[in-house]
DNA sequence: TATTGTTATACTCTATAACTATA
DNA sequence: TATAGTTATAGAGTATAACAATA
């Protein structure tokens, strides 16, 4: 009778190495530096740029505005970001890192980077940037789905 | 002084894509169905087998015996599942799927097969088949990683 | 003592939407 | 009216561990 095998199926697969993957990553960001995924996210972000409108940043970090919101909240009251006024637009918000969260970010990414080279050890140079292709086109189909409901 | 990009950042990369497959997914076993995520693995699992251990349905979904158990109540009080005491060992638990069950799975399939459908019309046949052993080899790694702490 | 499975508990994440302030 | 961002709240998911029954 089975019409599908579980272990066949591509949503499942993907969820099971992703669920994994994310899991040896949190043990650095999370267990070792109280980050949340949501905060890591924008942390990493906020590293590549000077300053960023929030909007901007939830696009950047595919977070919602209120996930934004609740992670700056915490990296602002532990001295990690500032948070100022657009002068322009007052309802805009502009942040910036601030100088403990470059320097978290410089103790965090290393640890991450390993934790990403040993992962990426498992394939050559040629299949990493397949991989990528493939995921993202995977994505883009994926986008679809959920903007056609 | 970006160290990283978050953009090209594996982890990063596969949790975006797998969270946005699982929500296409979990929109036809979950909104339409009622099912959780964990729900609605076992019940597929369980359409694959005849009888089966509790342990043994753990590590075919990769889900704990805790998340097993919850899912399996749920399961059994809508009358999907049916639990039984193994004798030879009246410590095990022996699931079979109910006919409301196969009904359930026979309904849900096709949806969750036409999804599939439609994520892997981006890639080629060739192409599906990379991406799965590509897959394959990063869950490998990853759990390599979390065996070593 | 170890294992199967359940339950308790606390914590985190997520989703929806109401709300404030600006425009 | 519309947008940026915050807050409230409820629900779902997760992690740890205590527990009962059996081996």
């Amino acid at each position: 009778m089975p019409a599908m095998r579980l272990n066949e199926f591509l949503p499942y697969r993907l969820a099971v190495v992703a669920e994994a993957v994310s899991h040896a990553l949190a043990a650095v960001y999370g267990k070792r530096y109280a980050l949340s995924r949501d905060e890591w996210r924008v942390l990493a972000q906020l590293a590549e740029v000077d300053e960023i409108k929030t909007t901007e940043l939830g696009a950047l970090t595919t977070l919602d505005k209120m996930q934004v919101s609740r992670a700056l909240k915490r990296l602002e009251a532990d001295g990690m970001v500032e948070r100022r006024i657009d002068d322009s637009d007052r309802r805009n918000l502009r942040v910036r890192l601030a100088p403990p969260g470059r320097s978290l970010y410089r103790k965090v990414v290393p640890m991450a980077q390993a934790r990403e080279s040993f992962l990426l050890e498992a394939l050559t140079e040629q299949e990493r940037q397949t991989l990528v292709d493939l995921l993202d086109k995977l994505l883009a189909q994926a986008r679809k789905l959920r903007d056609a409901g």
